[in-house]
DNA sequence: GATTGATCATAC
DNA sequence: GTATGATCAATC
């Protein structure tokens, strides 16, 4: 029961990483928490990045707030997702914010989407309205890169999402349209401006957007992981 | 009950 | 203000 936070060194691999994250399962927020010698925050409507945090720097998360994946050396982003008694998610999945006054000139391959999904961490978290933040309990990781049919889906969304902000149509966008990746705001709250294209050539001041993960998308990975042999 | 649009915490 | 980490809560 040390209380001091204790730095946890980068994983060496992916496979050092996949280890301390199965070594976490099962394992509670708030225990994980006093390993750390973090407090879990009493409301728990003002924590929702906490968990998140917390799992960063129990693997060894290096990138903190820059834009690098969460492990550098690795080239592996952490996404903890929170899903329900029965695995599924309950939220969809930040992305990334949209940088709405350049896209039109970024293609796929060098977005922001493809690098931050190119291969990813899941952690489950359990999840549920009545149970209180630090009773919940740490799932198994899932370790995901997108296969082909996965990464031509995510491309016909952004392309047509990235496309229509890119060329003055950021208004009509809305979080109805992308299959799997989807278009909602992302800000501390709905007064902050950001610079989008306008049709007619100009700039509009609009709220900031991110892409998300619909659930039903990670839901299918996370469903995938745990059923690795459909085949025959 | 699922989904969309809005919001909260922290670091720099 | 930027980025990171996300979930909340009004609405469909």
């Amino acid at each position: 029961m040390t209380a001091a936070p204790t730095p946890r060194p980068p994983p060496e691999s992916v496979a050092d990483l996949i280890t301390r994250a199965r070594a976490l399962a099962g394992r509670s927020v708030s225990e994980l928490a006093a390993d750390l010698g973090a407090r879990v925050p009493p409301d728990q409507r003002r924590a929702k990045g906490f968990v998140g945090q917390l799992l960063e720097r129990a693997l060894g998360a290096t990138a903190g707030s820059s834009d690098r994946p969460d492990f550098e050396a690795l080239g592996v982003e952490l996404k903890t997702i929170p899903v329900d008694g029965t695995g599924r998610p309950r939220e969809s999945t930040f992305v990334c914010t949209i940088p709405m006054s350049e896209i039109a000139e970024v293609d796929w391959e060098q977005s922001r989407v493809y690098r931050k999904l190119a291969h990813v961490l899941f952690v489950p978290i359990e999840s549920a309205p009545d149970l209180p933040l630090g009773a919940r309990r740490i799932g198994g990781p899932v370790e995901w890169r997108p296969d082909e049919a996965q990464e031509r889906d995510l491309r016909a969304d952004w392309d047509e999402l990235a496309g229509l902000v890119g060329r003055g149509d950021v208004e009509s966008v809305t979080a109805h349209l992308g299959r799997y990746l989807q278009v909602r705001p992302k800000a501390a709250h709905s007064r902050i401006r950001g610079r989008a294209p306008e049709a007619e050539g100009g700039w509009l001041e609009t709220v900031p957007r991110g892409f998300y993960l619909r659930a039903t998308f990670t839901e299918a990975i996370l469903r995938a992981a745990l059923a690795p042999s459909m085949i025959t």
